[in-house]
Parts: structure tokens; sequence; C-alpha cells
DNA sequence: GACGAGTTGACAATGATTCTCAACTGACCT
DNA sequence: AGGTCAGTTGAGAATCATTGTCAACTCGTC
């Protein structure tokens, strides 16, 4: 029996296709879709495919290390966040992006949540606008 | 030149396959997708091509008569709601939906907003939970 | 009853994401 | 150093929602 019994999420073994991946999320700071990460990669000389791309992706974000959204028509975007809860706020011309969290929203959607009877709440809320520099 | 210059909303003409679209909406309470739309139309006699209840949704949202969400794999669906701003409260589950609104957070995502000198604003906020019935 | 912009539908085309599967790797043991 | 094996990778095919094409049709108007 080995030691990793419990079906939790194993730690992802390091490999310098995984270690392109976060090094081409640590170069940015606003939301990138996989194909443009997948560039990124490339041209920063490493060479990795665009399935494991992908794949990685997806599995740092179910670890939490990325929070992933999707744009207006359905592509998914991908960014390295903080690791506690919180939303964003996004510039829709320039892509920059503000991490921000209040215990306001979190115990209005609690509340109304369970005023309906709903349990086992979660939510998505993200804020849309123009930042300053793209006034 | 005429009357409709500016690019606003024309009013969209009545023809048999919109009626029908409109319809399907009346006969569901919970997100759809558009193909399952269509599928229902089909079933309850009507014959309405795919890509044109696609653009009907489309037009409708645009308008405000439907709104719009993605799930989480990034498929788009729709349902009839009331025209004022409002955001949901999803059940996981069996997808009952209700509507919800309040102050709060619009008053919150606005100053959050502009307090990062961000304009413009707009945002997205969904509730997921298991309502009474599922539980 | 004719006219023209708006609308439709069958089908092709697009494009992001996932699947397949044989070859490769990293961690561990002897 | 060599062996083992589950985890990982990549090239390309496959999926699948959504959009584009374009000739035929339709509604409201004159
Ligand atoms: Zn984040
Ligand atoms: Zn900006
Ligand atoms: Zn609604
Ligand atoms: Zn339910």
């Amino acid at each position: 029996m080995t030691s990793t019994e419990r079906g939790e999420a194993q730690p992802l073994r390091p490999t310098k296709q995984r270690t392109a991946v976060v090094e081409a999320l640590a170069a940015f700071d606003d939301f990138r879709s996989a194909q443009e990460i997948h560039e990124l990669i490339g041209r920063a000389g490493s060479n990795v495919g665009l399935a494991t791309v992908y794949r990685t992706l997806q599995k740092l974000s179910e670890v939490g290390e990325v929070d992933m959204l999707r744009t207006e028509d359905g592509e998914a975007i991908y960014r390295r966040c903080s690791a506690t809860h919180h939303h964003h706020l996004v510039c829709r011309s320039c892509g920059a992006t503000v991490e921000v969290e209040g215990p306001t929203v979190e115990r209005w959607t609690r509340s109304i949540a369970s005023e309906h009877g709903y349990a086992d709440i979660s939510h998505t809320l993200e804020i849309f606008g123009t930042c300053p520099a793209c006034r």
C-alpha cells in the first residue's frame, strides 16, 4: 500500500514543462488565454505542447494556484493569483487586473442564499470597467 | 437619410420563428442551452433552424429580454428574465433559479471600482448552491 | 401586386478544448 | 547502474458549440 491512499490532491510532479508554465504565468499580470500562454512559453525558448499547457493550467486552477475566468465569448483565461478568496476588477480595454475582497459581498451572498434555503454556497463575481490609464 | 440613424436597437421584426423561440423560453424556468431550446421548439411542433435560434437568443439578450450566462465549461445558457438589473441564485443540481437583487452589492461594486479609478462599470455575479428540494 | 431590407435555413467553416496512445521521465528500490 | 512503473508528454485527430455564407423567402409599405 502506498502512502497516497486518500483521493485528495496529489502533489504535481515537477517537470520542466510545468515549470515553464509557472514561469510564464509569473511574467504577466493580467488574464491570458491558454493559447497566449503557450505562445509566450515558445517565445521564451522552452517548447511545451499546447495540450500540456491546457492540462497544466487546468490542474493549477484546481489547486487554486491560478484563477480562471471566461471572456464575454466563453474563452477561458488564466492568471496567477493569491491563494485567498477574492474577486477581480478588470480593465475592459487593457486587461489590467486588481484583486479585490471584502466581507460585504461574502456576507450578502451568504445571507441571500440561506434566506432562500440554498445550502453549500459558492459564487462568482467579476467587475469590469475602464482603468485610469485607459480613460 | 432614414429614421433609424442612431445605432440603437431597432425593433425586431415579429416572425413565426422568433415567436417560437419566445414561446419555448416561456416554457421553462431555469437556464437552458441554445441547443436544448432548439430541441424544445422542435418537440413542440414548430421547426426552426438552429442558426436562427442562436441568432434570436443573441438578439434577445442584447435587448435584455433574456439573461445569458456561462456554464462551468463555457457553454452559453439562457433564461427569460425580468428586465430590471438582477443576479441569480442557481441550484447546482436541479437548476432551479431565483432572481435576486439588492442595493448592497450594486453599491459595493460601484465604490470598489471608483476607489481604484475604474469608470464605466459593469459586473457579473452568480450564486450557486443546493436548493431546499435537492437537500 | 410590386419592392427592398430584414430574416431564414442548410451546410460549411472556425476555433477552443479534449482525446488518444505510444514514447518518455521522475522517483524509488536493489 | 539497472529495473520498474505510475505519471506525464506531444502530435495529431476528434469534438462540439458557435458563427459565417448566401441564395431563397417574407413582412410591411407604397
Ligand atoms: Zn484572482
Ligand atoms: Zn486599462
Ligand atoms: Zn435573470
Ligand atoms: Zn435543486
